[in-house]
DNA sequence: AACCCGGGGGA
DNA sequence: TCCCCAGGGTT
């Protein structure tokens, strides 16, 4: 490092080894009881960590104990269909992780077991940088420092780095704070423990600087001006409107459904088709009241609507020219639906049933 | 570097 | 409403 480098840091290594010890002590006594750390193994590490990407703890904790019951190895994982890994991912969202987790899954059992080492790790589907780091760490022993928003937020605001955590120069200063801190000796505790600060301690808003351990070398500590800004991101475009209508086509107990093509929103998901019976003889009808379901960049603005058809060949008809699947409710059920659907199903399925 | 990909919870 | 969450992949 170059003097110059030094002299803008407005942080030392010292005060980074103070505040690991601080931490440290901090984590023996206030670390959750997660369910993977019960009984620690690389399977359930790598599990959790899949399914707590952009999800919250207490979202991804029943989801990980269904995957646990349903899928108790990777072999297990590995031998099940894709319908079943996605069906017990319903729900979850960010589908892709589900497929790319049951396509390592494939990769780990060919190749006799897990990676034993990071970059091993990281050529799986659905491994990079943050949960390659995350998994050698905590399962393997691995000294390298795991960035993820919490230490994003941490170490920015305890070394005060103001340029974007998502620029390639915020990144780097980041990594820089992350490393300093590093506890080579216990590298999975000590990632944990800057997760678990910033879980806790060291939220988005209203930081509860007096519990903090490392109050005392923080750039931003009590400091309104500090915190409030940090960390810095690069602004995002916000979500645009999505006008979506979904076409039921009934007869009886049965309906007309469509598995989405393997890429963009709700890839490989069910779903009812978006274009309307053609040479139907009824007309078509909402079936409940629109429905405003929010995504991370998409806002979405669902009208459900229902066609009685009048015969079980007119809807086999019409699934054919739609590439579709005519399947009863319950059928639909065992499938994996995006959360719009499922929300609304009970409603849906009702007003289909009412109007036949 | 920018964009895409879900869903939910807290302020 | 807005923001953020134990991010990764694609362009």
């Amino acid at each position: 490092m170059s003097k110059g480098d030094f002299l803008q840091k407005n942080w030392c290594q010292t005060d980074a080894e103070r505040a690991r010890r601080s931490l440290a002590k901090w984590y023996d006594s206030h670390a959750r009881d997660l369910p993977w750390r019960l009984t620690p193994s690389l399977y359930g590490t790598w599990l959790s960590e899949i399914m707590l990407q952009q999800t919250r703890v207490d979202t991804g904790i029943p989801k990980w104990h269904l995957f646990q019951e349903l899928f108790p190895s990777v072999e297990d994982l590995a031998q099940a269909s894709e319908a079943e890994v996605m069906k017990a991912w319903e729900g979850l969202g960010y589908y892709r992780r589900a497929r790319l987790l049951h396509q390592a899954a494939k990769v780990v059992v060919s190749k006799g077991g897990f990676p034993e080492n990071r970059e091993g790790w990281l050529a799986l589907p659905g491994i990079g940088p943050y949960t390659s780091a995350a998994i050698a760490s905590i399962g393997l022993g691995e000294a390298v420092a795991a960035v993820d928003g919490n230490v994003q937020r941490v170490m920015s605001r305890w070394g005060g780095v103001t340029d974007p955590v998502d620029s390639k120069t915020g990144a780097q200063a980041i990594q820089g704070v992350a490393d300093a801190w590093l506890d080579a000796a216990r590298p999975g505790d000590h990632n944990q423990a800057v997760m678990e600060l910033g879980a806790l301690v060291c939220s988005p808003k209203q930081p509860r600087c007096a519990e903090c351990p490392v109050r005392f070398t923080c750039t931003s500590a009590d400091n309104p001006d500090m915190w409030s800004v940090l960390p810095r991101k690069t602004p995002k475009r916000k979500a645009a409107r999505w006008d979506l209508t979904w076409h039921v086509a009934h007869h009886g107990n049965q309906v007309v459904a469509i598995q989405r093509p393997d890429t963009g929103v709700w890839a490989t998901l069910w779903a009812f088709p978006e274009r309307a019976p053609s040479k139907s003889n009824t007309p078509s009808r909402p079936l409940i009241p629109d429905v405003v379901h929010a995504l991370t960049h998409k806002r979405i603005h669902a009208r459900m609507v229902g066609t009685a058809m009048t015969s079980t060949e007119e809807l086999h008809t019409w699934a054919q020219e739609v590439n579709g699947v005519v399947m009863t409710w319950e059928e639909c059920e065992a499938k994996a639906w995006p959360r719009l659907a499922t929300k609304v199903w009970s409603e849906l399925k009702a007003a289909c049933m009412a109007g036949n």
